[in-house]
DNA sequence: CGTATTCTTGACAACTTTCAATGCGGGTGG
DNA sequence: CCACCCGCATTGAAAGTTGTCAAGAATACG
């Protein structure tokens, strides 16, 4: 809760009604499919500890990540005004979470609209994540991508105090790490290689360490603008 | 107006209040910047005629379009709760828009909380769509990337009364069309080609027209889940 | 009618995948 | 306690896909 009014100023009375909704906390295994694609939804889940992952699928066994959710994210409010998620949503790691009915959250925008457009700015800047990785999968060649990644996940992390100065837990495989960025577990192998015998970071046994972040995001073009870190008065 | 209608139902009170709050028409040539990244935003732009797109650049002249808007897409709702945008938005042909000032859209979501679940639900179905552009970018062949965006185009097309049947104008480059795919022009060209020889589908000229929309489909494993199209009842 | 884009094609290079084999480490059962 | 397994990480070699470079053809536009 702390973390989520970190990106979202949000009154008394707002946090009072949405800790009033808010169900749980529940804790999930890794691994665990959460909310699948296609099905009706009826709440929304508040990511507390862990990191949860939306994915969807090819025929082909391939699948794609599209977007890695850190604690104090709402995982899929934008299943509240879309009725069922067009991906699956799976945890990565144990999990807990919070879940906000459907029934509570139209309560809360009726009777909130400040705090709605809170709720609104969080898919928004869900987003602008989507449109990031669609730059590094479209135009980023493969260590341009992983460091960009490793940039991103560092910064979403400090602001939730997930992350120790340039180093934190990132538990994932190095398969899970490709599926985020388009390659295969072989290739990431040999690029994580690169950015480390360019002493540039180090993504090994479950953590990443960043030794040189100038030269990580001058190697990834990192600019942190698309994570609206500066938050809007609105 | 009529085409907004459609994706979201709309009280007769509502729709009289967007209207109130909506400036123009306004005309822009082709290859106009509407937006500029990270500039300050008092209105949003809703694409009454023509395409625009939404495109990021690299610093080596590359460039990648995130999303094309059709009419009646809010091509930058998102800027109103985000303040700035992360992306630039360009017209690609020459475009008729509207303007509703944050002004009215901060009116709007105090008094009409429907309509603002509305708005909200346009955004988050853009960033479906951004979503399966990930999907494509980070997993799809070139050439079924291309067949996967024509379905979508012209699904959207439709939709809006702007394709007829099984054919639609797409007035846009190859390059243009390139920079949504995430490949060069060159090999755009050949994929084109492909599909042509093929029998799945033609763009040339400015104009798209789809022979055998199963293969096409079939090909780009397209599943039009992610649109939305049934429309959901809040 | 001339000029500038855009489209088209070929040959070659670069990047990433695929296939295959080996190493490593942690957990489990004997 | 130790051997065995199994998933994950690592590496090499070969293949495949896409990009780069370059040139000519077609098309649009003034």
């Amino acid at each position: 809760m702390k973390k989520l009014r970190l990106r979202c100023e949000v009154s008394a009375s707002e946090e009072e009604a949405l800790r009033a909704v808010l169900q749980g906390p529940f804790d999930h295994q890794a691994e665990q499919v959460i909310v699948r694609r296609g099905e009706r939804l009826n709440s929304s889940i508040l990511l507390l500890e862990g990191l949860l992952a939306r994915y969807k699928d090819l025929s082909d066994g391939q699948r794609q990540i599209t977007h890695i959710h850190v604690p104090g994210d709402f995982a899929d409010l934008h299943g509240y005004t879309l009725g069922y998620l067009d991906h699956n949503l799976i945890t990565l790691t144990p999990c807990r979470i919070a879940r906000a009915p459907h029934t509570g959250l139209l309560a809360i925008t009726n009777r909130f609209p400040h705090l709605t457009r809170a709720f609104w700015f969080s898919t928004n800047l869900d987003a602008s994540i989507h449109r990031e990785w669609e730059v590094s999968l479209g135009r980023r060649k493969a260590i341009e991508r992983a460091a960009h990644l490793l940039c991103e996940l560092q910064s979403r992390l400090l602001v939730v105090g997930a992350a120790e100065g340039d180093s934190f837990r990132l538990p994932i495989t190095q398969n899970q790490f490709a599926e985020c960025l388009g390659l295969t577990g072989v290739h990431v192998n040999r690029v994580l290689r690169e950015l480390r015998e360019a002493g540039l970071a180090d993504f090994r046994g479950g953590r990443v360490t960043i030794h040189d972040r100038p030269g990580l995001e001058g190697l990834a073009e990192f600019d942190p603008l698309y994570l609206y870190l500066d938050r809007p008065a609105n």
